[in-house]
DNA sequence: GCCTCACATTGAGGTTACCTCAGCATGGGT
DNA sequence: ACCCATGCTGAGGTAACCTCAATGTGAGGC
């Protein structure tokens, strides 16, 4: 089996690979941008995903929070750990059902969360602010397609 | 500090999250899509990745290979043992440098490849393939500027 | 020829973000 | 009163990375 490198006029059919290779590299470059914005703050970007459910839809119980994000209600204890321990939620008994905990945002976390907030606008405007207005909207109408 | 959800209206400036925000919910569909196409194979998105560098740029050494990949050279001594261990790529001494190991990928590693790319291939055009001819061009003219 | 420094790979051990399984307390229907 | 389901968590595991140090080798200087 000899050397067999990948022959450039190979491709058959229209092939959307491009496309989608164009679009993982976006997405590569998007994944570094925001690490470097989050750098400052410390926080990964998993704490950050559990941390921005719970302000966007208010005090859950932990089952709801890991329903949220996907996770295995035993990972969704350690990420609640994990912030409980930095300041940036807090636990309560669930008033409703004494097994059940609820988490909520503490002052803290939503302080943070503002301001990782507003760091990640500035930080999309420079990435996507390069797009004429028109080209934005084409995008975002082409992503809504793709996403269904 | 009571309960505080997100206002709707509170959005200031031109607020290009929810683009960003629209880019990531296809980036998941897209990932979790490619990984329904891979299961039949069970073969990692890293493993995968690897196996393409080393097809794509054929035999090179295990420190060149973790270059490619972006990963530390003894992180790629890990990927290259699984490959290996499974008969996908093979080790050998480099003739013009003994302290050198090359990388090939083998005869049933090239036959992976290839089956799996051709389920990329009919995934990609599931995906992509619901664009007008028209978008798909605006996409790609739109993620290549995004890319610099 | 010998020394020293640089380089390629790998063993040992660590981290992160997940997972499953089992155990405990509680809830709710019969 | 019983029994099963539910909510959380301790224990322990995995994948894909990492760093640091050891081993063998290459290469230039003297």
């Amino acid at each position: 089996m000899a050397e067999e490198r990948e022959k450039p006029g190979a491709r058959e059919s229209a092939g959307d690979e491009p496309l989608s290779e164009a679009f993982w590299a976006v997405a590569r470059r998007l994944r570094e941008m925001s690490q470097e914005t989050l750098a400052p703050w410390d926080i990964s970007p998993s704490h950050l995903r559990a941390l921005r459910v719970l302000k966007r839809y208010g005090t859950m119980r932990l089952s709801e929070l890991s329903d949220h994000l996907h996770i295995a209600p035993r990972s969704a204890t350690e990420v609640v750990d994990a912030l409980e321990s930095r300041g940036l939620v807090q636990r309560r008994p669930d008033p409703a059902d004494r097994r059940a905990t609820l988490v909520e945002v503490t002052g803290d976390g939503a302080a943070i969360l503002a301001a990782i907030r507003a760091a990640r606008g500035t930080e999309a405007e420079r990435v996507f602010g390069r797009l004429s207005a028109a080209d934005r909207a084409d995008l975002a109408r082409i992503l809504r397609v793709l996403q269904d």
